[in-house]
This record gives structure tokens, sequence and C-alpha cells, in this order.
DNA sequence: GAGAAACATACAGACAGCATGCATCTCAGC
DNA sequence: GCTGAGATGCATGCTGTCTGTATGTTTCTC
């Protein structure tokens, strides 16, 4: 018996479990889902593979989960944009601002745009429900309610500026100058949305 | 000897090329980069690793090689789009909407827009000079130089419009009723064109 | 101290890539 | 036209690595 200091189970559990979620989001992040094993995560955490098994039923689910809880802290910065917006469009333009800075972040754009596509599967990332996709879905139903901009297919539109917001962050992660083209990008993104919406964005403030 | 034809060195290759390309495609659909083993390829397209390996240097050089053929088939099919419009500005339109439709084919989704930036980095992506994309771009620039839309930053705009229409692809796979969802995605895009445009698209007949 | 939970170790099957050897073709020289 | 040496196309076996499982050992809980 060494010194070490008598632990919970719960505490050992969360301190293997955040270790091995953080050291593999990292790795995720260096060198992609197929490119990190699970020897080098463990490693890396400091317990065995046995551990990892132990815990997570395999490679797949420790990305679900590293993958859960990026969307779930970019929905959040997301939302806060869009409610803090007294108009409704103008919360969708302020969302989607603000995704596309978010994406800015290298993990979060690896991760969620880059890997998460392969790793799992079309319906694994339908499941993570609340995903930024459906929060931009939510302002734009929301935007049409209150008379901001006329009746719309909001699916498909929700599709066309979520895939615009995602490729362009892509894109700037390779811009010779991030800042100057992250504000073009802007300014293009919101010529788009005023096309969207039909109109020169007069402003109309009820909120639902 | 068996009765076997004798064929020529040039022949040979190219038969066995062209079965493990033909039958790499297939399987790269099927089941994507990483789930497709390179003795699946093998025994499907009639010949052993060592063969393989003889044409290939490795997975990945034969996922950029159907790649590319994909590339290059979509390029052909928007570029001629394009150039059946007078109207450079409506080259455009015809482009992006030939570039939706096109990738409504499982087999260049899953390739050109699932598997692809993962299986490839994204310099060997944009080393495969004359993507879609750059069509894209080309045909925005011609529309600027003819003075349909005014001067923008194109790159950004660029990346928007092709990560709208990208997504919608991936998203029209899961469509109920996707004739439907396509039509609605066909209007949507249209509207955020005319956004990009800035104007009401009146019209200017002007090739270089 | 018994049972459960956390963790470690040993192992099996699959895979990518390499090395080496055999089969088939090509072509110069006769 | 024939031949043999070299080049090219292809097959087989091996190695290291990886995921996932089965089973053993330690640590905690009651």
């Amino acid at each position: 018996m060494t010194t070490r200091a008598r632990r919970s189970q719960q505490d050992r559990t969360k301190a293997t479990t955040d270790a091995l979620l953080s050291t593999a989001r990292g790795l995720f992040v260096e060198q992609g889902f197929a490119g990190t094993s699970l020897g080098a995560i463990c490693e890396r955490a400091g317990v065995t593979r046995g551990a990892f098994y132990h815990h997570f039923s395999n490679k797949e689910q420790i990305f679900r989960e590293v993958y859960t809880a990026e969307q779930q802290a970019l929905v959040a910065v997301v939302r806060r944009a869009f409610r803090a917006q007294d108009d409704p469009w103008d919360g969708v333009i302020a969302g989607g601002r603000t995704l596309l800075e978010s994406s800015l972040e290298p993990a979060v754009r690896k991760i969620t745009l880059v890997e998460a596509p392969v790793a799992l599967d079309w319906n694994a990332m339908r499941g993570i429900h609340a995903g930024c996709k459906e929060q931009l879905r939510t302002g734009l139903t929301i935007a049409v309610e209150a008379g901001c901009i006329p009746a719309r297919p909001l699916a498909p539109l929700t599709s066309l500026l979520y895939g615009a917001i995602c490729e362009s962050a892509l894109d700037l992660a390779h811009a010779a100058d991030e800042r100057a083209t992250l504000r073009d990008t802007l300014s293009q993104l919101e010529l788009l949305l005023i096309g969207a919406a039909g109109r020169q964005t007069p402003g109309c403030a009820h909120r639902s």
C-alpha cells in the first residue's frame, strides 16, 4: 500500500473518466479520430486500456462524448447571442456571427466540423439533440412567427445558412490574414441573410 | 501456358488498376474510407494485395485517385451549365443549381463531401486543382468583371455559397420527400444569391 | 469479510505496409 | 524468327500496430 490518499469510488471514476476525456479531446484535435489510438489516449491519461474499457464501450463512444460536450458549449454561446437581441431577426444574425466566430477555435473546428461527420454517422449526430443547426432553425422559426421575415421552407434555408457558416469556418483556418478574412466573411454573410430575409431588414422588435 | 490471351503490359496494367479503382470506389461509397480494408478491395477486384502495392503506394493514394476522378466529372458538368448561360450571373445560378443536383448522387456525396475531408487533409484537397469550389469562384469572378454584380471579397463569398450547397446536398440525403425538398432548397438558394448580388438581378448579358 | 466496483494484464483477430520471390512480357542481338 | 537477359506485373508471407474481449487483481463499500 502506497501513501496514496483514499478516494471514494465516485472520485476515482470521475478522475479517470475526466483524464480520458480531456486527453482524448486533445489527441482527436491533433491527430483526428482515426489517427488517434486508444493506447495513446490511455498512456497520456496515465491509465491502462483496461480502465478505458471499464468506463467506455469503445472508441466511438468516447468521441461521441467529447463531441457532445463541444456541441453543448457551442449551443450555449450561440443561444446567448440570439437572446441578447430584441429583434429575432437580429438574433439570427448575431447567432450566425457568433457561431462563425466560435468555430474559429481550432479544437471546435476539427472536432465538430471535420471529424464528427465521419466518426459518427448521420443518425448518431442527429441523435445529439440541440446542436447548433437546430438552434439556428429555432431562431429562424421565431423570426418567422414574429413576422420579421416571410414564411419560408425553413429546413432547407437552415441547411444552406448552416453550411455556409461551417464551410467558411473551415476555410478561415487557412486564410493568410484571419482577422481581415473574418471581417469580409461576416459582411458577405449579412448580404446572404438580407437575401434570405427578402427585405432590407427594417427591424421588427416583437419577441414571441 | 494456358489458353489465356496474350496481353501487353499496358493492357494488364490498365485492367488491374481499373478493377482496383472501380471496386475501391464502390467500397468507399458503401463503407467509407476507414471502413474499407485493402483486403476487401483486392478480393473483390480479383487481385492480391501485392498487385495493389505494385500500382499504388498506399490506401490514401487510391482514394485520392478516386476522388480526383469524381471531382473532374463534377467540374465538367458544372462548367457546362455555367457556359450555357449568356449572362455570367445566370451562369453562377445555373452552376450552383447543377452542383446541388449532381451532389444528390449518393456516390458523389459520400466520396466528395463526407469522406474526402478526413481521408485527405486540407492541403491534399487543395492540391487537386480545379475543384468545384474553384469553379464557383471563377464564375463569380467573371460575373464581377462583367459588371453583373458589384466587386466583392470573392474568396469568402465563394466559401459561403459552396458550403451552403454542400450542406444542403448532405441534408437532402435524409429528406423524406427528396423532390420537394430539392425544389425548396433551390428556391431558397436563389434568395441567397439575390442577396449576394445585391440587386434584383435585371440581367447583364456581356460575356468576358 | 463478502460482494461490488475499478482497474490491470493477457490474448485473439484484423489490418496496413514491406520484402522477397515467381510469372509474364519486351526487346536487342543474332 | 529465335533466344535469353532484364524489366514489369503480380503473389505470398511476415511484422508491427490496433481494437476489442476475457480474465485476473486491487481497492472500496457496507
